[in-house]
This record gives structure tokens, sequence and C-alpha cells, in this order.
DNA sequence: AGCATATGTCAGTGTTGTTGACATTCCAAG
DNA sequence: CTTGGAATGTCAACAACACTGACATATGCT
């Protein structure tokens, strides 16, 4: 099991030898913070009718304003029926409004009502607080591995995805 | 909505200004990267009759054998139930197999037989692949601020869940 | 003996994912 | 202009996996 051992000392600065245990150590600290990471917003969620998928579309919206549900499809990457079960409660329940497009009929746009916004912020600010705080605690120069780490564990899709918001929100 | 602006310039080596949107982006970058996380043993286990359950059970039997069926309820935060369901399976399937407890009859300690075995490695060595790609790509420092980011950002009782493992992993 | 603990099981429910079938709309080839 | 294919969205049924609640069994401890 302890194999892939480290050859010599002080090698890691560019060679970056790898061991099992190492990697271990992220694949168990990933499965750890992410449970972390979604126990604030379930929590909230867990105590109306909705659960994460919910939340995860209510954020989407809420960043692109307008999208489509195919554009939203993609990012979330389920099927467009999973996703179409959620935004029809959340349509029913005045959280999101569906307008159908003018240039393509096709297409809806979907959009927050202001009941949205408030559910959105409540669910974003719980999670921001955590996210906060362990920005604090970890320090400047650890957030940005952070964030380099998770760019580069990312499949392509959704690295561009990410890069796509990411400017946006600028 | 962009109102927590970073006051000033310059400010953000030890005041540590965060913006909603610099939150956001970690935010998303979390849900991102977790998808391309569990993405790999995914594709692997739906091959099989097996879901992200069952690769959790095995990878902590794994990684901590003989451990109890209750010491995996509180690692994975599941109802036993839940956890039964799939220890059932995997059991019956001969992955895993279950020895009454020496001093205390009523637990059962958890082991994987050789096929078992044979599944973990194959799941997590794909989960390593990526993993590794991403360490390289983000560099040493990266990891360690990944690293520290991630346990700032788990719950307590999953922190000291993680430590333990650490530890015994020496 | 009596209570607590560890495990397993049965039944029911909810969320979220899947596939399959189908309606509507757009667009382009004939 | 009509027709057929592609894109988009909706409805229905089903599977995986989580949950709660209730209960059985075996064991440990006082």
């Amino acid at each position: 099991m302890a194999d892939g051992r480290a050859p010599s000392a002080q090698s890691g600065e560019n060679l970056l030898f790898l061991t099992d245990e190492q990697l271990r150590q992220g694949i168990e600290a990933m499965f750890f913070a992410y449970r972390g990471f979604t126990a604030d917003p379930d929590r909230i969620l867990s105590d109306m009718a909705y659960g994460r998928a919910h939340h995860r579309a209510v954020h989407f919206i809420n960043r692109a304003p307008g999208t489509t549900v195919n554009n939203l499809l993609n990012i979330l990457g389920v099927t467009k029926q999973s996703l179409n079960r959620v935004l029809r409660t959340l349509i029913e329940d005045g959280l999101v409004e569906s307008k159908v497009g003018k240039a393509d009929k096709r297409e809806r746009h979907l959009f927050l009502t202001e009941e949205g916004h408030a559910l959105e912020q409540k669910l974003s600010d719980a999670q921001r607080v955590r996210m906060r705080m362990a920005y604090r605690e970890a320090g400047p120069d650890a957030v940005a591995g952070f964030r380099r780490v998770l760019e580069a564990m990312m499949d392509r899709e959704m690295r561009n995805a990410y890069g796509r918001l990411k400017d946006s929100g600028t």
C-alpha cells in the first residue's frame, strides 16, 4: 500500500514526487470539505420543500439572468428532464420567471423574482460566511493555491464555463 | 448585489478584504471541481451495479481496515440504514468481509476481500490520476494552500476525522 | 435483572438523477 | 410554400440513495 515513496529528500520543489499517501489525503480533504461546503445551505433548504438542486439552479440564474434552459443545462451537467422538475417547482412557487425568447420562441429565458432573489441571498450568505472564514484562516497565498488546484481539477468544459462566469462577474 | 467592495487598493496582505465576487468564484470553483473529482470513479461505477456510496464505503474500509460499522457511520455522515444497504450488497458480492468483534461481539469489523481491494485500486487509481495532474499543474505551493483552505472549510468533527486518518497513514 | 449500546432490518418517503415519448418551434432544402 | 430535421422544452415512469420511524437481536455493563 505504502509504495510510491518519495525517492530522496528535498526534491519536491520542481520534480514534484507525489506519493499515493499525499494524493489520498487530498482526496479525503476534498470529500470532507465538500460536506462542510454544502452543509449550511442544505440545512436552510431542508426546512423548505427544496434541495441542493434548487440551490444550484437559483445560484446560476442569479449569476446569469436571462440565461436559457439549455445554457443552464450545460453548466449544471444534468439532463433537461431533471432540471425541468426543479425549474417547474421554482416557477410555480414564484421564485423564478420564465420568459419566451423574442428572437427564438423555443427558448425560455430565466429570471429570479424578488422572492427568488431573497432565497438566493439567504443561501449564498450562509455559504459565503463559511468560505470567508476558511479564506481568512488560510490566508491569501493559500487561497490563490486553492483556486489554482481546483481549476486544474475541473473537466475542460467545466473550466470553460467557470472562466466565462468568472469574467462576466467583473 | 455588488456591495462588499474592497475599500482601498493594496490592502489585501493581512487585512484580507474579501469581496462577495471573490467568494462566489471560490464557491463556483468548488462546485465545478467536485464534479471533476467524482467524474472518473462515477464512470467506472456506473458500469457496475454500484454508485458513489459504494465507492466511499470501500475507500474508507481500505483506509482503516477492521473499522466498525459505527465508526464508518461517523466518517461517512449517513444513517445506518443508508450505509447498511450499501454494505449488504458489498458483502453479498464478496467485496467486503464482516467479522464479529473479539473483544466486543456486538461490533462488526469490516475488511476488504481480494476482490474488494481490486475495485478500490481501480477507483482510487482513476481518482489519483486526476489529482496528480492537478497537483503537478498547480505546483507544490498551491497544493499546500489548497489543503489549508479545504481543512478550514470542514466542520469540526470532520476535521478531527480527517486528522486521525491523516496521522494513521504515516 | 435491567438498561444501554451496536448492529441489522422493514416500511415509507423525498430529492435527484435517469430514459423514453412527445409537443412546439425554427430553419433550410426541395 | 411545404416538409423534414434539429433544437427546445414538457410529461411520465423508474432507479439510486438519502431520510425517519419502529422494531428485533445480541451483547456489555452495573
